[in-house]
DNA sequence: ACCTGAACACCGTTCAAGT
DNA sequence: ACCTGAACACCGTTCAAGT
């Protein structure tokens, strides 16, 4: 009943918190202890009481960012459809901060932070009816490919506002960029069709599979 | 005839040569605008005057690693076995040097490196009958899959020589490593071959098509 | 338990000036 | 054309010392 033993996990939480809302605003290069320090209120050195280095605040950041995604409830939906949902959720999630991407695809690269979907996506591939070897496989596919489009996503975001766009004939700079993120978001739903039903079509496959590409 | 219009550019590519010596031998974190100037026996600002910043000199040592993937020769195989070629050959260029996947990732994502894989993978898709629009996004996917599965690749591989490896029951350390490293190759065709396939399932899909993968 | 003060060993980049 | 010298404005991290 005591609030004492609180006190520390609120502490770091707050931590976690105000770099979120860094990283938000400034971006992730910006993001630095001394900013984060100064937002708080507190000296640089501070920050290594509540983690050890920078690599372990910022995965502490990945994961606040990727954790809402388990909101989504597949449960009900076909297989197919599970993991579309569970793909676009993902991809949600990273759309939300600036930075998100890359900040959790080098998190989740240095096994300093783990994707609640992964699991969530390999129980759905499971109950379709594939091995425990494939889903396993088929989650970090989807993973994978999740996290490195939407770095991809991002990154252009940001060379667009920069005044990078190519200008096109008849568009207001503000309307192609709404036209372009719109077209990128139709073509992530495509790519990760295809993954999908890739998944379908793979099961039992072996190293002396026959083409199953039609013929050009 | 004279080599005098010649010596500016051999200049550049010494840089560029030097910088891919020193991150293979001393990785990305090391790989230092200081580093690369005393490894080329100048100063640091004498840089700028081949390069305008270090993305730049990035982005030329991201074409270097990537461009001998080209002489992988694909014309006579069926589509899904060029796809297959094409994915692994980038994959093995970006094994090649160290840190290499996340290098290519970060060049590719700020559009300043271009991938000599993604028109020929695109080519491929579209000899198979495949539509441009679809064929430009199969070849994104298997682009951002690959630099994506590598760059965890080469993060598990550089985290195990660190020391940080799982005790096997009866291996040797090294054997430990070998088997995880087999087995991540393994993943990567079976996950390859899941999306490569998934491009044929998924021809002239639209938002109403029906599910495809089994039911559980 | 939580933070300060002060230092250490670095970064990328600019720019006048040299040759 | 190509590079030096010197500076600017930063980094992440450590650690004795305070409270």
């Amino acid at each position: 009943m005591p609030s004492s033993q609180n006190s520390r996990r609120r502490s770091r939480e707050d931590v976690a918190d105000t770099a979120l809302r860094l990283l938000d605003e400034y971006g992730l290069p910006d993001l630095t202890m001394r900013h984060i320090a100064d937002a708080l209120g507190v000296r640089p050195s501070a920050l290594y009481w509540h983690f050890p280095n920078k690599q372990a605040l910022l995965a502490a950041v990945s994961e606040r960012i990727i954790a809402p995604v388990l909101d989504t409830r597949v449960d009900t939906l076909p297989p197919r459809d599970a993991l579309i949902a569970l793909g676009s959720g993902l991809r949600e999630r990273l759309l939300a901060y600036r930075d998100g991407a890359e900040l959790v695809s080098s998190s989740l690269a240095l096994g300093l932070a783990e994707s609640p979907v992964r699991p969530r996506l390999a129980a759905v591939a499971r109950r379709a009816g594939i091995s425990a070897d494939l889903s396993r496989i088929a989650a970090d596919t989807v993973t994978h490919f999740v996290v490195g489009y939407v770095f991809h996503e991002q990154q252009r975001q940001q060379a667009d506002s920069l005044g990078l766009l190519a200008p096109r004939e008849g568009l207001t700079p503000a309307a192609a960029v709404a036209a372009h993120d719109d077209a990128l978001g139709g073509d992530f739903r495509a790519a990760l069709l295809m993954i999908v039903d890739g998944f379908d079509a793979s099961t039992g496959h072996d190293s002396a599979a026959p083409p199953r590409l039609c013929e050009g």
